[in-house]
Formats: C-alpha cells, structure tokens, sequence
DNA sequence: TCCTTTGTTCTGACTGGTCAGTCTAAAAGT
DNA sequence: ACTTTTAGACTGACCAGTCAGAACAAAGGA
C-alpha cells in the first residue's frame, strides 16, 4: 500500500536521487513516497480537499513526518509542481532536439513534440490534471509557481515555432505565444480527455488524430480569415496551402 | 457589491426565467444572484475552499436564504455547471446553424463555432475555469452532472464533423471523436490562457490564430502519419491538400 | 561482538480554529 | 394568506499545524 502507482514515467518524482551517494539519507525516500501519495490525492480531490493526514496515510507515514519534511501542506504541493513540470518541458525540449539531430524539419520537431507531451501525460496523469485544474486559479499562493512552470515549458514550443517561422518553414504571419498555447492546449485536453472518457484508444489513435489536425487535413480551405464571408454550399476549395507567405 | 462581474453572456445563469410569466417569484432572482456569487468564487478559489457564508455575503443574502434556495453546497454547484454549460452548448448549435443558413460550408461552421467559443469563454471566463479545474477529477460526486454536460457540448462539434465528412467537405479518414475534443480543447486553453496570461490581445487575434491552426497554414505538410522517418530538412513540401478522400 | 553516544528522522496524541448545515421567530414581499 | 428572506447563534465534525519523545543510524569504545 506505498508503492501505489501514479504511472511509470517517474511518476512526478525527484527525478534523480539526489546527489548523495549509496545511503541517501531516508528523507529523500520519505519525500518521494510523500510526492507520489500527494499527487494521485490532489489530482483526485483537489488541494483543499486533500487532508495532510490522508497524505500521510497513503504514504504510509505519519504526520508529522509531512512537517518533518515539508513547511506546510502548501509548501508540498509547490515542490510537487516545480519538480513534475520540469520534467514535461525536459521532455518536450529532448522530443525537439532529439529530431532536428536526425535532420527532421521545425515541423517534425513539433509532431515528435505532440508525441512526447501525450506519452508524458500518459506516464503521470494526476500530475497533469492538478496542473490543469490549478493553473488558471487566480488568489492562490503558488500562482506564480505555476505561471513560471508554465512558461518554462512554452518556451520550448515557442522556440520551435519561432526557428520555423525564421528558417522559413512557416509562415511568418502566425501569432507565435497565442499558437504555443493553443497546441499544448490542444495536446493537453486531447489527452485528458483520452485518458478519462475514452481509455480504450492507443497513443497512436491520439497522435495521429492532432496530427491531422495539426497539418490542416481537417479544417482544410474557406474561411480563411475570420468573418470571412462564408461561400455557398460549393465543396471544397483546394487552397490555403500552408507554408511561407514573405518569408526570406 | 451585488451585481458583480462574470461578464456579458447572462454571466452563467438562469438562460430564461424559468417558465413562470411576469412576476417570476423572487426566488428566481436569488438563485441568480447566488450563481454568480459562486462561479467566481468558486473559480478563484476552489469548490472546497469557497465557503457558504462568502457565497451568500457576496451575493448579498443571509446563509439561510442558500439553504432555502438549495440543498446543499453541492448541489447549488451542480445546478450552476448544468445551467452555464448548457449556455455553451447552445451557443455553438446556434453558431452552426446559423452559418448553415448563410449557406455556409461545415468548415465555415467550425470556424464559426470557435468563434463563438471563444466570445463565451470571454463573457464567462470564471464559469469556463471552474469547468476545466473539475472535469476531470475523479471521486467526486458532481462527476456524473460534468460527464453529461461534456458530452452535450461535444455532440454540437461532433455532429459538424460528421457531417462534413458525409459531405465529403472533410476526409473521412479522421477520427470524430477524438478530433472533436481535441478542438475543444484547444478552444478551451487558448481562451483561458489568452485571459490569463495575455489579456492584451483581441478576440481576432486569438481567433486568427486558431483559424490559422485549424487551417494547417502551421503544421503544413511532412509527418502525415507518426513515425514517418522525417524528411531531410528540406524546405516544406506543398503536399497534404486537406479534403476528401473517398468520400462520395 | 556488544554497548554507548550523538545526530537525524519519524511518531501520533493534542490544540485551536474553521465550516457545513440547522433552527427559530420575525419581517418582507406579492 | 402564502411564499420567501432574515439574522445569527449553535453543533458536531474535521483539519492544519505542534511538540515531546521514541526509533533509527553511524561511528566509535571496550
């Protein structure tokens, strides 16, 4: 009743013992069972209906242990964020790098991107769904633990965009932090709702639908700007092709 | 301090005074006041941080009046998702039809429904952030009540998509599905994200981008399916045309 | 091998405060 | 006459955080 799941992934954990060698000190261990117990709780109920002691309990330790090792049930769930999310945007950032080294394109670099976020979410989905339910949660404290968690993890989406949008791969006229955000939305709801509502699907179900989606196959021609006015019922126009508008 | 903000858009709330003519009893005009006073607190705070004697203080009545006018807590929650989400769902059915009528293609119907979307969202933003922070939590007892509404405002979206698809104006190769929740998703996260973090930023913008998005103008051709062995960094290659495949 | 010592880590009963929900007698409102 | 709202005291449950001491390790000492 510790070892408790929370997806493989390292289930939102410290990532890597920390330095000390061979007998790294118990707390270390005490820390992670405490991360791994809080996340599935937190995730489930939500923070403020999450007791301490349900925490303790789940990890297998008492109570005083929490405050043995954390300031207070606030200061917990803030190493949590910081130490989850860190390994999303490593992920993503390792997804791009790992492609262009193959010679992919900006754009390969953004689907290996996808990739990498649905298989992350898959790996910890608690973790992702506490982040989502908190993030847009104005008057909280960790507020700009989680705004600079985020931009750590956009910023490598940007950049890819924005190297895309330079190497002429993409059309310079989108709207870079607005598109960033609405691919990992994308992503994100893509596969929260996966995971809750329609279990059955695989990864690659997934992927391959944002794919599509991504590369225009759904949303093809027409209406190429907004309030466009619509054509008649006339079937498809094969325009809107993607790529460079002024681009060098 | 009564009228408070929650925006436009009947801010999340009755719709229609229920049924009764005229002099719609009171009671209609405090459960109104009580809605709005909840969504935004709830929002910013949580459901089970967000405590009765603030809801009723904000909303101006006395705690009895809440528990004259609703069971429980909860159950003022509950009725509060039903009555805002169904809000959403119309407003998309609304926006598909009446593009529809403008003898518009289905994917000037999805556009328009992002659009619409999009202006909802900005009307309620607290109502949308309190939806995203509960859908997905598991062990709670509104998770029926959020599962039904999900799945009204998907159907709209849904029954676009199928509906393009059994015209041929969308390659039947995509998954409904899927597809449908990844663009609400993507609706979703770009609103709350672009009210956030970015709320300089107009409508058109946002809706611009997620056009661009929807339009491939971004993710332009390579990467067809997963795991295509990426093409050299070749520039882009004009190719995957959207449209239909064996459609009729 | 079996203590002793010393610092670290863990324990769980306890405290002080908070909150959902109840209740009443009276006042509005229609 | 009937419905709705009021003010707020009260209760029983629940919970974050504390604290004095117990259990554990590592390193000697005999």
């Amino acid at each position: 009743m510790t070892t408790d799941h929370t997806g493989g992934r390292g289930g939102a954990t410290i990532g890597a013992a920390p330095a000390a060698g061979p007998r790294a000190s118990r707390r270390a261990g005490t820390r992670r069972k405490l991360f791994d117990a809080a996340v599935t709780l937190i995730a489930e109920q939500g923070f403020s209906a999450t007791t301490v002691d349900e925490i303790a309990d789940r990890a297998g330790v008492a109570k005083g242990t929490v405050y043995y090792n954390f300031t207070s049930k606030n200061d917990l769930f803030e190493e949590l964020l910081r130490d989850g999310i860190d390994l999303l945007a490593a992920s993503l950032r390792h997804a791009a790098d790992t492609t262009y080294r193959r010679g992919g394109t900006r754009i390969d670099a953004l689907d290996a991107m996808v990739r990498a976020g649905l298989d992350f979410i898959a790996g910890s989905p608690s973790l992702t769904q506490l982040y989502v339910a908190e993030l847009w949660r104005t008057n909280r404290t960790w507020r700009a633990t989680l705004k600079s968690v985020r931009g750590r993890a956009l910023a490598v989406v940007e950049s890819v965009l924005r190297d895309g949008v330079d190497t002429g791969e993409l059309s310079d006229d989108i709207d870079i932090p607005l598109t960033a955000s609405a691919l990992f939305g994308m992503v994100l709801v893509a596969a929260l709702d996966w995971q809750s509502f329609q279990p059955h699907r695989s990864v690659d179900d997934v992927h391959a639908s944002l794919s599509r989606l991504l590369q225009g196959r759904v949303g093809g021609a027409a209406a190429a700007v907004p309030r466009t006015a619509p054509a008649a019922t006339a079937p498809p126009s094969p325009a809107a092709l993607p790529l460079p508008a002024t681009a060098p």
